[in-house]
DNA sequence: GACCTCCATCGAAGACTGTCAATATACTGA
DNA sequence: TCAGTATATTGACAGTCTTCGATGGAGGTC
């Protein structure tokens, strides 16, 4: 599953093709709303980096079915591990998939490799 | 600590206010489209680093005003940069900003701090 | 068992987004 | 000045997204 540095087409280092794109974009999405951000956010800074969604209403200041839209959104791409206990469901940040994004934005080193284009 | 830059809250690392959770949705929504990362990729991969306009609209199969639409939202973003010469207009990546959205992103590390939480 | 809490799903309303054709604006060159 | 090219804006339409109330299923407690 190429774990770290061979993961993926870098946004401005590879030309992207059309599928690329598309898979990349969907990831973004998920990224790209406020309420996902600061639940992203609430779960991250937790004591236990990981609150049950009883628990995220409020500091969000959304209705129960909404934030639980938000996280399956989150879930399903990949930035957001759960698990059953009980009555509650906990969810955790998986931090592999933040990297995984960091790395698709990273830009060519200032450096200059050694040949090649001026 | 802060050996990067003092820019901005991270997602993961920090309690995203409501202001700071949108500003930051902009800026991820700018990239949540296929047509916008291509647009990217395609200027960013470009030998010079810059493209203008009219060779951007074969590569992502889109009509002219839809291209200059997206490529507003990347400018309004802060992703690309504009220049006017005569009658073109060239666009280029600002890798900065890219930076920015990286450190964003960044998860704390492996390390666990030894004490309290910041 | 009956009841309650937690969470996910459904269905719908409203807002937003991506796309294009048509048009406007800005610049070049004759 | 006039014609031609390059880019931006406008207006409209279809599709998607965010949000909620209502509902349903899973798992506790009595």
């Amino acid at each position: 599953m190429a774990s770290v540095s061979p993961c993926c087409p870098r946004v401005v280092q590879d030309l992207l093709g059309k599928a690329d794109a598309e898979e990349l974009a969907t990831a973004f999405k998920a990224l790209a709303d406020p309420a996902r951000l600061r639940l992203l956010s609430f779960i991250a800074t937790q004591p236990d980096g990981e609150a049950c969604v009883c628990h995220l209403t409020a500091p969000v200041g959304l209705s129960q079915p909404t934030v639980s839209h938000h996280l399956r959104l989150l879930y399903d791409a990949g930035l957001l591990a759960r698990e059953k206990r009980g009555t509650w469901v906990y969810y955790r940040v998986v931090p592999e998939r933040l990297e995984t994004l960091r790395t698709v934005l990273a830009t060519r080193s200032r450096r200059p490799r050694k040949a090649g284009r001026a």
